[in-house]
DNA sequence: TACCAGGTAAAAG
DNA sequence: CTTTTACATGGT
């Protein structure tokens, strides 16, 4: 295995914070992972990355740990953020494969954490690629997932439920228009944000999860049902979906994505609110 | 057994 | 435009 050196990363504390749901623990703290069609291990001692199947630069885009954190200074005299920030410095954003990232936040809709990590294994197995040496199948494309016949009966025995229709209508939109995937990655936030609603099953709430686990959009701020306790109980911030997301933006600034999770990661590791 | 879960879309007010 | 409800499934 080749390695690295680094500072300030926690790679455990990173894989189960809920960005990501596509990895295995094996003994003593390997983890095997599939991004897209990428499929590598990665472990962690103290201040070393040790890594085989992809490159340095690789793990440094996958895992965000070129992130300044210095750009975060503008809110650390918030009480919360501090607090957080202590206990988990070295949770970092993840950038995540943009098709496996839109399908696992689908499935995130009315789910836990638990279930999306079963939905997301299970969609590897029935329509990835098998690879050997890993022991593991890659996350499909919308093309693999549509070859065979019986999608939508293969979706729900991922157990996906009412989600399964969603998420063969994305399929099917983004096999008949090819760029479409490109256009978001190319695209600024904004821009993002709403190619990402058009497709069926995504609203603003999970579109901003894409954008900043899978496009490294970090003013994108989701408000689920955990931020909004925060939100409340925390700031005094309540009203509809689309205010909170306006207040939100305002109060958490251009790197508001970033000091949400951290807030999310702390009130439910703690069990707060 | 109920109720809820990193919501969304469609129906109803 | 805002509020309510159905939606599949498994965890607690």
């Amino acid at each position: 295995m080749e390695s690295f050196q680094i500072t300030h990363f926690n790679l455990r504390e990173t894989l189960y914070s809920g960005q990501f749901f596509n990895f295995r623990e094996e003994v003593n703290g390997l983890y095997t992972i599939v991004n897209g069609g990428d499929i590598f291990q990665v472990k962690q001692e103290e201040n070393m990355i040790y890594y085989v199947g992809v490159d340095k630069n690789y793990l440094i885009d996958f895992f965000g740990l070129d992130f300044d954190e210095k750009k975060l200074s503008y809110f650390s005299d918030d009480v919360y953020f501090k607090e957080a920030f202590t206990l988990y410095r070295g949770l970092k954003i993840m950038n995540i494969d943009l098709f496996q990232t839109i399908i696992s936040f689908v499935c995130s809709a009315a789910s836990n954490q638990k279930k999306i990590e079963n939905n997301i294994r299970l969609i590897s197995k029935t329509f990835g690629t098998f690879n050997e040496k890993f022991d593991r199948h890659t996350f499909p494309t919308p093309e693999q997932i549509l070859l065979e016949g019986n999608t939508l009966d293969l979706l729900l025995e991922c157990k996906v439920g009412y989600r399964a229709k969603y998420i063969l209508s994305i399929c099917k939109f983004l096999v008949e228009q090819p760029t479409y995937l490109h256009e978001i990655l190319r695209g600024d936030y904004t821009t993002s944000h709403k190619l990402l609603m058009n497709l069926p099953g995504i609203g603003s709430k999970v579109a901003d999860c894409i954008c900043l686990f899978g496009l490294h959009h970090m003013q994108a701020f989701p408000v689920d049902t955990w931020i909004k306790k925060i939100l409340s109980t925390w700031y005094g911030i309540e009203g509809s979906q689309k205010h909170l997301e306006l207040q939100a933006k305002e109060k958490f600034g251009d790197y508001g994505g970033y000091i949400q999770q951290y807030l999310f990661h702390y009130a439910r590791e703690k069990k707060l609110l």
